[in-house]
This record gives C-alpha cells, sequence and structure tokens, in this order.
DNA sequence: CGTGAGTTTGAAGCACATCAAGTCTAGTGG
DNA sequence: CCACTAGACTTGATGTGCTTCAAACTCACG
C-alpha cells in the first residue's frame, strides 16, 4: 500500500522504451535500417566524435532493426555467431542453462547495451538471449562491425570499451556472487539498476523492473524467496519501497553502505 | 602420505616454467625485448596465420619482457592504463580489495594468457595483478596493439577473441558461483586449472597449484577452512589425491559429474 | 469474476561460516 | 645441516544465514 498514496512522479523507463518503437509494426521482425544519426540512444553506442563520412559508414552497419517479441529468443545457446546486437529499446536476460534444464541467469541488458560478445570466441553463442518485454534491436554483422573498426580509430576504441566494460561488469558480479550476503547483493542490484537508468536519462530513483524475483534470485545466486525476503527487508528498514516490480530508492547511501 | 608413495610423474607445469626463464637476470626488471617468432609460447599468443612482414609488426609490439618477483604487483587498481600483459612464465592472481581491506580475488593466469583488459574502459586497472611466483610478462602498450590491429585483419580478429574469452571465462565464473555447492566448486576448479595446463603441454593430471587455500577459498566464494575441507572430502572420495599444493586428478569424470 | 503465474511469509533443516586448536611445511639463520 | 619459526594447512565444535518445503495471498488478464 506504500505506493499506492505515493504515485510514481516519473514515466518508467520501460514504458518509455515501449513509446520509443510505436511507431514500429507489432508482429513485423525486421524494418528498414534507420539513420544512428537520428538515434536517440546513438550517444549509449557510437564513439560521438566522427565527422559525416565516418558516420555513413556506421550507420551503414546497422543491417536491421528486429523485433523480439516478450519471452522470444534473440539467440541461443550453441546458435552460430554471426552478429552482435545493440539493444534499441526494451530489456533482455541472458540465461545459460544448467544441467538437468533448470537456467542461470547472468546478465540483464537495457537500452543501449551491447548483446552477443560472449559469441566471439567459439564462433557460437554460449548464452540464450530472452527479451523480458517487446524489445528492438540493432542487427551487426560481427565481421562489418570489425571493418568498420580497422578504418575509423574511435570506433576501434569504442568496440574495445565496450567489451572491457563487460569484463568490469561480470568481475563485479564475481565480486558480488563472492563477498556479499543477500541483502547486500539485493541492493547492489538495485543501485546497479538505478545507476545505468540514471545515464539514459531515466529516474534513478523510481523505475519497473520487468525481471520476476525467480529471475532476479537465479542472477543474484540466491532463492526467489530470499530475494522476496530481501525486498521486503529494505522496505521495513525504509531503504526502498517495493511493491512488486514497481520499485523507489529511498536512501541510496544506505544501501551501498549496507 | 599419499602421494610420498606415488611421486609426481611429471614435473610441475610452474617447475617448467621457472626454468623457461632461468636465461634472465635475477633481480633485472626489464630486458630486450624477444622475438615473438621465436618464443615457445607464441601459438597461445598469436593468431598464427601471419606471414614474415607482418610476424615483424607483431614483434614491434612487445616493448619489454618484465620480471615480477613473488608477491610483487604488476599494475596495482587505480593505476593510469597504457599497457596490457602476456604471461610468459610463472603466474598471477588478480585481486580487487573488498571494503575494509579485505581482498578478493578475481581470476589466476597462467603461461600465455592476458593480463590488464579490465583497464580499458576507464582508462585505469580496477584489479590488481600480483605474482605468485618469480614470473616474466611481455609488455604491450595497447594503443600500439589497436594500432597492429587496424593493419592486421587476424591480429584484430585475435584480439577480439581473446576478450571474448575473458568473457566467457568470466560468465562460467558467475556459473559457479551463483550455483554450485563447495565441492562442486573446489572439482570446477581443479578440472579448469588442469584443462589449462593440459593446452599448454603440461599434464593435465598432475601439477603443483602456486596459489594458497585461502586465495582459491577467496576465487571461489567460500572460507579457506571449508576449501580444505572439500579437497579432503574430495581425496576421501578418490577423485583426487591433494597433498598440500600437490595435485594429482584420480578421476576427472567424476569430478565433472558432482 | 475466476484462473494461474508471481509473490510473500512461515517453519524446519542443512551447508557453510566462524571460532579454536593443533599439525605441517618452507624458508631462515645459527 | 639442522633447529627454529611463521605462515599455511587441517580438523573439530558450534552457530547462523540461506534453502527447502509449504501455504496463503495478490494481481493481471481472459
Amino acid at each position: 500500500m506504500l505506493l499506492a498514496d505515493a504515485p510514481m512522479l516519473t514515466p518508467s523507463p520501460f514504458t518509455q522504451a515501449t513509446d520509443f518503437v510505436r511507431r514500429l509494426q507489432p508482429g513485423g521482425a525486421q524494418h528498414p535500417a534507420p539513420r544512428c544519426s537520428q538515434c536517440a540512444i546513438s550517444p549509449l553506442c557510437n564513439p560521438g566524435e566522427l565527422n559525416a563520412e565516418e558516420l555513413a559508414q556506421v550507420d551503414s552497419l546497422v543491417q536491421e532493426v528486429r523485433t523480439v517479441q516478450r519471452g522470444a529468443s534473440l539467440y541461443r545457446a550453441n546458435d552460430p555467431f554471426h552478429n552482435v546486437y545493440i539493444l534499441r529499446s526494451g530489456s533482455f536476460k541472458t540465461v545459460v542453462m544448467h544441467r538437468e534444464g533448470r537456467e542461470q541467469v547472468t546478465g540483464f541488458q537495457i537500452a543501449g547495451e551491447m548483446l552477443g560478445l560472449d559469441g566471439i570466441v567459439g564462433e557460437q553463442h554460449l548464452c540464450g538471449a530472452i527479451a523480458l518485454e517487446r524489445s528492438t534491436v540493432c542487427v551487426i554483422p560481427f565481421e562489418l562491425l570489425e571493418d568498420v573498426c580497422r578504418e575509423i580509430k574511435p570506433m576501434q576504441r569504442h568496440l574495445h570499451k565496450v567489451m572491457s566494460r563487460e569484463i568490469v561488469r561480470e568481475s563485479n558480479m564475481i565480486m558480488l556472487l563472492g563477498t556479499m550476503r543477500a541483502e547486500q547483493r539485493v541492493a547492489a542490484f538495485l543501485l546497479n539498476l538505478a545507476e545505468r537508468y540514471g545515464t539514459r536519462g531515466y529516474s534513478a530513483t523510481e523505475f519497473n523492473m520487468r525481471m520476476t524475483r525467480s529471475e532476479i534470485g537465479s542472477y543474484l545466486g540466491i532463492t526467489l524467496e530470499t530475494a522476496s525476503r530481501m525486498f521486503s527487508r529494505l522496505q521495513q528498514e525504509r531503504l526502498v519501497q517495493a511493491r512488486g516490480k514497481q520499485i523507489r530508492i529511498l536512501d541510496s547511501g544506505a544501501l551501498a553502505r549496507l
């Protein structure tokens, strides 16, 4: 009931993200590639120091914008690797299959983030990417991206930063799983989401998570029940307001200090 | 006592690795850069499909071969990022500092593996790299490496594979920390070490670990006591012989099936 | 307004952490 | 070369945070 009398002041990032693709046909899987220069999330996926000619080259990278329905796979484990993807709108989870069919969530991705980098080494994907809501992605053939990176130095550096960022993100995750207790994990998870929303121009204090408790638990290495209990406890401690998937962060300082 | 009557048949990989650098001056920090084409671990760090001219370019990348004494840092967290390093001989751990000075091990590296990729995004290192024994590394200025990767396509692809491999390694680690019990973690750790030694031409069944139980525990997200107990348990189950840091794998199939 | 997936909450059990000896080992100096 | 010592390792006893199992509740959606 806490959030009922305290309605969301800012629209959820994901609502906005959905608006973003409204012009795209509902069921259509493919669309003509739009210009990066006209794309709202371009600052997130371009180096940002390119001249007109270079920009045109970058535009040519995006062969296709694909819509992925909620629950559908962008790619599956063991699929051959050809493309990387940049998330234009919506959100994904990446999962690996455990023995006995149980799935482990290895990451959540939101607008501006890149998917598919795990496929480069073995020339096939090692995890699957599943849309948490109707989402759109730019499809970028990796060979083409490499060609452009050999031509345009800032683009090369940019790709390396994206890959390095992924390495850093994962080592933070290793840190979290190796050293934190359940309550700290959930707090860190919320702060991380908040920060990523913040850099995308959404509210960093109020948002609507698209993932279930079970997916959060899997990601954080705890059970869904423990995840749920930690949300309740953080709420009791007045650090967040949580009503299902609606989250409001009340004291990010205290969350970080846990 | 088990290993007393069953002496190591193959020399430990680390012993060999030490022999490898015997020609280098003991205390000397720097040496003239040797040719990659004459380096024993070249197949591990080169694409392997280069002509003579390209090989010369690759040779020019290695500005220096540095010796790092046991316990010394190759780089520390927050150091500015300029170089990546390829481990010629010896072994390292990468660590991040927890709050209150406790350190968390995020990885172990052996010959042929690359260090320092975490520094690209923020232009400074986020973890520290500490030698577990006297080790030698090739120092490669990252800007130079990027230049060469814009010139030589196979080299570019190779770098991307190295980075992707690091991403995959870390997601496997996330999987391990998120889903496995202590005994499985230790088993997976041993199998992983064994496989890496195997691809380097060392015995994949007998080796000498350079890391302490405390470092292993930190890496695997368990205490040193639990790590020790799991080594004992695996020994009781006749899956390994473990006497301190000497390890012999008796039943890798059963270890994988845990 | 019923249905089922998602969520919350409680009770009991267990795997691992913590605390505490005691033993072993490698490196050091006599 | 061997005794000495500090760090590394093993093992036991006890405590606890999380999992597991179970049941009830919520809410979106037909």
